[in-house]
This record gives structure tokens, sequence and C-alpha cells, in this order.
DNA sequence: CTGTTAGCGCATTCAC
DNA sequence: GTGAATGCGCTAACAG
């Protein structure tokens, strides 16, 4: 059991000097000779001593936490965009609050309520549940927050954005280059921004290339492999002469791989298929995915940059959304 | 913008009575009118009043906060874990710091030391990277800890482990059911508990077998898969007659298959492979793979619940070890 | 360069 | 059943 831990004033008495001093010399502040601040600061370590940021939270008004809120720490794209914002934070010496939330509205809800209560000094929000305008209302209860994959602002809200329309705008590029002429498209949720996004790249690829995008190469779908898998199945009949599927993401397009095989079509010789984010086990299905990868990690890291500029009081220059970058596998 | 939240006070203001009043009608202590509790929660939440934990914490020195220290979120052991953990957490109101030590001993250290200043109640330690002495040292430093996967006891501290041996035990048995009989073992980092509980397991397995365990047919490797391929070259190498492999983990595995289908073998026909965890991709992979299934979140959430307990002040039961269970798919 | 005073928002302890 | 003092550990603002 530790035993009591000392506080600044602990170090103040031993040390002979005012609490002020401690203070100043722990914290880099000016108003110390170079003598008295070293003197303290070892003496401080020799005693284990360790500022206590509830104290210090409470005298700022500034925690040195964060928060960070999105639907599901088990899908690798969430835990890895967290794993990339908390590298920064740990290098800003802040701590993160990460809050998952199970993709039910209401125990988001509740995690923002949490963190108001901590204190948190700024917020990152991924894929949130909640419709704009209850979503705009809780980020705006804090000082700062960086939204990931939202068109939502405001004051003190900052936005952190892939670049979906493009790459798959290149997706498309590439099997036409491949000599696709029929390209199905699985769509994913209607209620997702990013599968809007898509879909938009979609269309927009085809018309460059000069095809004119059918309804009857879309398809709508839950973002699993079941989801996938049916999707396929079900453009399969209603256009067998299709060549090419792009799936809203990895899951979906493994679902799609499921559901050509039972079908009987082979990939690529008879479809062509390409996913979205570069997942770590997209390279290990047969046959290999070629994908648009995301850089999660990356986008995490932006995230958190710009949380930090923001939390500081700085300007921001508009950002520019992530490009995703086509990689190509064996199934196109 | 926040417009500057209201304090317990100003909520005591304007409901004209005094500010304990306010604070025992919030935490549902006795000492309020009935009449008078519901009235003042009422205006409470009117007022968006909330509760500041950073003064609560410095009143009451516990934070109803708790911490989580692994070496990566990226890998899904580990975000699964924290996912049930935090489940458990959130159901009893309390937040948590999730730190991520990227397999770094100083990172790790530092994740400590940020903990201890942010004055935690207590702490989860999964694969520490740390000596036995120092880990001891470092979770002894809190309230109470629970450790996954290691067998350092100290006063405070409870431990939560799965049963490898007896997994691969069940493992060695399925495979000698199915007429193999030149089982070889890929056994994992050296360092690992893990590691040597499940070979342990192989070993004990094969004497019930009536077989003896022989060096030449175990090889250790780093758990990734190209550290899997090479020690199934290596294993085929040296003994070209064997029939199966059991991998320290799934990852491992699909290395293992991977090295298999370069040097010819068919699996399972030729070879059986067998691996541990059941990550979401052991299913997706061709063959797909048979495993030994960890409850992982089962795992976080029992944690967090020995955790609270302790944090409670409760007597503990010694712990049964959690025993996964063989999943029978393609691969043996 | 150093020390003193006051207060962050809340709960504990005692009075009433 | 309710309220008034006191302090948790620290820093901001001011004094010397």
């Amino acid at each position: 059991m530790a035993n009591k831990r000392s506080t600044i004033e602990d170090v103040a008495r031993v040390a002979g000097v005012s609490l002020m001093t401690v203070s100043r010399a722990i914290n880099g502040r000016p108003g110390v000779g170079e003598e008295t601040r070293r003197s303290v600061i070892e003496l401080a370590e020799r005693m284990g001593y360790r500022p206590s940021r509830v104290a210090r939270g409470l005298a700022t008004r500034r925690t040195a936490t964060l928060g960070i809120v999105f639907p599901d720490m088990a899908n690798p794209f969430f835990a890895i965009l967290a794993k990339g914002a908390t590298d920064i934070a740990r290098a800003a010496d802040l701590n993160v609050f990460i809050m998952n939330t199970d993709e039910d509205p209401e125990l988001e809800l509740t995690a923002f309520d949490s963190l108001i209560e901590e204190h948190i000094d700024g917020v990152i929000v991924a894929a949130s549940r909640l419709p704009r305008r209850r979503l705009l209302e809780q980020v705006s209860r804090f000082g700062s927050a960086v939204l990931v994959n939202s068109d939502i602002g405001g004051p003190g809200i900052a936005n952190v954005d892939v670049d979906d329309r493009w790459g798959i705008l290149e997706a498309v590029k590439h099997l036409v280059a491949c000599g696709r002429r029929r390209i199905a498209f699985v769509a994913g949720p209607r209620e997702s921004g990013s599968a809007r996004r898509r879909l938009a790249g979609y269309r927009a690829g085809l018309v460059r290339a000069g095809m004119s995008p059918e309804p009857s190469l879309i398809e709508r779908c839950i973002p699993d492999i079941e989801g996938g898998s049916r999707a396929a199945a079900v453009l399969l009949s209603r256009e067998p002469s299709l060549d090419a599927i792009i799936a809203y993401n990895d899951i979906t397009a493994i679902g799609v791989l499921r559901g050509l095989a039972e079908s009987g079509r082979r990939v690529p010789a008879d479809v062509a298929v390409i996913g979205v984010d570069d997942v770590p086990y997209a390279a290990l299905v047969r046959p290999s995915l070629t994908t648009l990868k995301v850089d999660i990690s990356g986008l995490g890291r932006l995230a958190m940059g710009v949380l930090l500029e923001l939390r500081a009081g700085q300007e921001l220059a508009p950002m520019e959304a992530i490009r995703p970058q086509l990689i190509i596998r064996e199934s196109a």
C-alpha cells in the first residue's frame, strides 16, 4: 500500500523553501534560481513526489486530459485511430479517456456527460451515432473538439477527414484501366457520411470514364461479411454480366468474395473486387484484397494534433482531407 | 463555447438552500427531506449542473477513475480486452485512462507515473514488458491492481488468468484423436508467461498420449506471420514426417499455414494446424483456422469486476483461470 | 528571485 | 433535517 503520497508541501518543508518555489521549480516557471531549481527537483525526485493532476486541475481549470469517443473499440479502424491519437497526446504529456459507446446513442450521451464531469480540455469524436443537431449540441459543451469524418462546424470545432470520394474515383479508374466495363458498387449504410461520399465517388468515376451509373449496379448493405455476401448475390442475379465490384469497406468486400465464390465466380478472372481501409486481414484472405488504404493511424495523429492546436488557442489553417492509397493485390 | 459551468454553489443559491443540502441530495445521501431532494435534483438538471469530478476527487481522495495499461491497442486481443473491461467500468460510472505502452518498458514506466499523478483508484495491467520485480514495484504504488496473465501477487493485487496449459492439452488430445502422431509446437517468445504455460501444456499433452516430447519438434519464434512461416520451414526441414503443428497464437498459425503452403504441404490433409485466441480473422483465412478460443471480452470484464471488488475493499475468493474452448474449423 | 494570501468545487465534520 | 466551518493539493496574483 502506498504510504500516503508526499505533497508539494512536504517537499517544500524538507527543502526549506516555500511552497511556491517548489511549484515554480517543478513546472519550469521563471522566478527560481538555477541552483535552487536543481536541488528542489532532485529532492522531489528522491522523495518520490508526483504532482497531483487533480489538485492542479482544480486550481488551473485545465486538466491536461482529453477524451476520445467512438462506437467500437474492437473495430480495428477505431483501435488504430485511438492508438495514433494517444501517441501524440502522450508526447504532450496528456492523458486520455477513451469512451466506447457500443453503437448506442444513449451511451454516447452519457459518455459526453462523463467527460464534462471530468473537466477534460478537449474531445475527439469519430463516427458519432447522434443526429447532426444533437452532436453539435454535445461537442459545443467542450472548449475544443475535433470531429473525424463529419462536416459539422462551429467555434472551437475542427474537422479531419478522409477523401473518400477521391479514393473511390481512383478505384474506378484502376478497374477501367484493367478493362472492366460493368462495375457494381456495394454501398454500405444509408446514414453514413463516408458511405455517401464513396457512392458519389463511384458515380463520378463512371461518368469520367464515359459510362453512366445504373441503379441496378448499386446495392446497399449492412457493413459486415454477411451483408457483403448477400449484396453480391443480389447484384449477380440482377446483372449476371458484371465484371467488377467495389465494396463499402474491407469487411464488406470479404463478404463479397464469399458471395462470389458461392455463385461460382472466380476472382479476379470473372469479377474483380476492391475494398476500402486496408485493415490487417485484407492481405490475409484468399484471394488477397485490393483495397484503398487509409492511413488510419495518421488520421488519429492528425486529429490529436489539431486538437492540441485548438486547445492552445491557435488559429487553424483549413485542413486538407487525407487521401487513401490504392493497394493492388490479387483481387483486382 | 460553454458559458462557465454552474457549480454546486450556484444550484444552492437558486434553490435557496445550503450547499450541503445540494451535495447530499445529488449524491443520494441521507439527511435531506424527500421533498427538498426531488426539487433540488430537478433544479440541478434544469440548470445543466454537472458535478466536477476533479473537485470531488480532491475532496474525497477517490477519483472514480481507473487505468488500463497494455502494450498495443492495435492488437485485437488488447482492444477487445479493454472493451470488455470498460463496459463494466461504465456500468459503475467509472472512467478509465487507457495507456498504450507501445511495447516499450520506458513508456510503461511513464504510464504508471502518469496514472499516479491522476490519482486513479486502481489499475489493470496486461502483458507488462517490465521485469517481475519492477512490475511489482510499480503496481504496488496503486491502491488496487489486477494483473492479467501474470503470477505476481501482493497486498491489493489480484490476478486473472487464462488456463493456457489446459487449453493446449485439449488441442493435443484433439490431434491425437484425429490420428496425428508427429505433433510439433511453435512456441512463441521465450519471455512470455503464456508462451511458457502453453509449452508446458504441449509437453504434458504428449506425455498423456503416451508420446514423448522431442526437442526437434519444438521451435521458438517471434509471434507474427513472418515468424510463424519461418518456424514452419525449420520444423519441416528437421522433421519431414510431422503431421501436425500447434502454434503459439493465431497470427503465428497463419504464418505456419503460409510456410506449409510454400513447402507444398496440404492443410489439413498432410499437416493439421491449430492456433490460439480465435481472433476475428481466424475464421477468414483459407483454410479456416482451428483454434483455442479465449473469451477475451470476458477476461476483460472479469478483470474489471475483480478490480472493483478490490477497490471496494472486499475479500476475494481466489480466481479460477478461464478455460479456452477448442473451435474446430478446416485446418485440423 | 522568493514568499504570502486567496480560492478552484466539493465533501467531511461538526454544530444547530 | 439542515447549515457553517475547514481543508483536499495546487497555482494565480500580488507582495516583498
